[in-house]
DNA sequence: TTTAAAGTGGACCTTTTTATCCACTTTGTT
DNA sequence: AACAAAGTGGATAAAAAGGTCCACTTTAAA
């Protein structure tokens, strides 16, 4: 359901988060237990999204771009995977457009229910850290 | 995130629901709109899980096995594309076996969550016919 | 100012999912 | 009994997702 990838987004993010500082690729890679040369796709894609920063050089290494109880799942899976949401009759039916079918708009409305879930959860709530949790 | 197998799955059982009667696979692939050979096989795994019924033969056709009432959403997305939970560590950590870390239990509660909506829904609910609605 | 650590981008391969095709079996009808 | 309508199963092909590799750029530190 959710993609290997989005797994591994959210397993490097919550590493940073539970680290707190910079980590490079291949220590981020061996922490999270991602392949390293998918682990580098995947980064570059949050990086994009704004969700870590990088930097490059000796001594680089990558940081959550704002503070972990900022950061809800939500936005680590959509930089990667985003949710999918129906806006449109998958069949392109006209008597479709301004209102679903009832099959599409229950499929609708489990993905609006992932989104409000997943979007209320900061990955400060995901580390083994209770401390951080903001509740 | 629901694959289109199960989008294929939904239509020609919702169709079915509709129609309440048999539908052969050409004419349940043409008012479903799913690819015909494909359509053959979704159907197949249907049968197996015991969804529909098949009846071979000259006037044959598929039926719902049980009243649309009675099959739920995510009977039919488990038949063909299961949802999965997340029973055991993905990173096979010991000490996660008996409680998963908490990135881990908050996709398996939005896992469950969505079982629990899929599996409120009936058919009926999703055809276009209000009455055959059962809240 | 050289150097080496570190991220980036693009080409390529592999596996899974989606889709197609065809030869075969079943079965109601005549 | 023969026929033809209809579902089944297996081999195959195309597309997408997952994963690898490598040459290139950036940059802090010696």
């Amino acid at each position: 359901m959710f993609s290997q990838t989005a797994e591994y987004a959210l397993r490097a993010t919550v590493m940073l988060a539970e680290e707190g500082r910079a980590l490079s690729a291949a220590e981020l890679a061996r922490l999270s237990e991602v392949p390293p040369p998918y682990l580098f796709k995947v980064m570059g894609q949050l990086v994009r999204a704004g969700v870590v920063t990088a930097q490059r050089g000796k001594n680089g290494g990558y940081r959550l771009g704002r503070a972990a109880g900022d950061i809800t799942v939500l936005e680590v899976v959509n930089a990667v995977d985003p949710l999918p949401r129906i806006r449109h009759c998958p069949l392109g039916k006209p008597e479709h457009e301004r209102a679903l079918c009832p099959l599409h708009r229950q499929l609708d409305e489990t993905y609006a229910q992932i989104e409000a879930t997943l979007g209320s959860r900061s990955l400060a709530e995901m580390t083994d850290i209770p401390a951080n949790r903001t509740p």
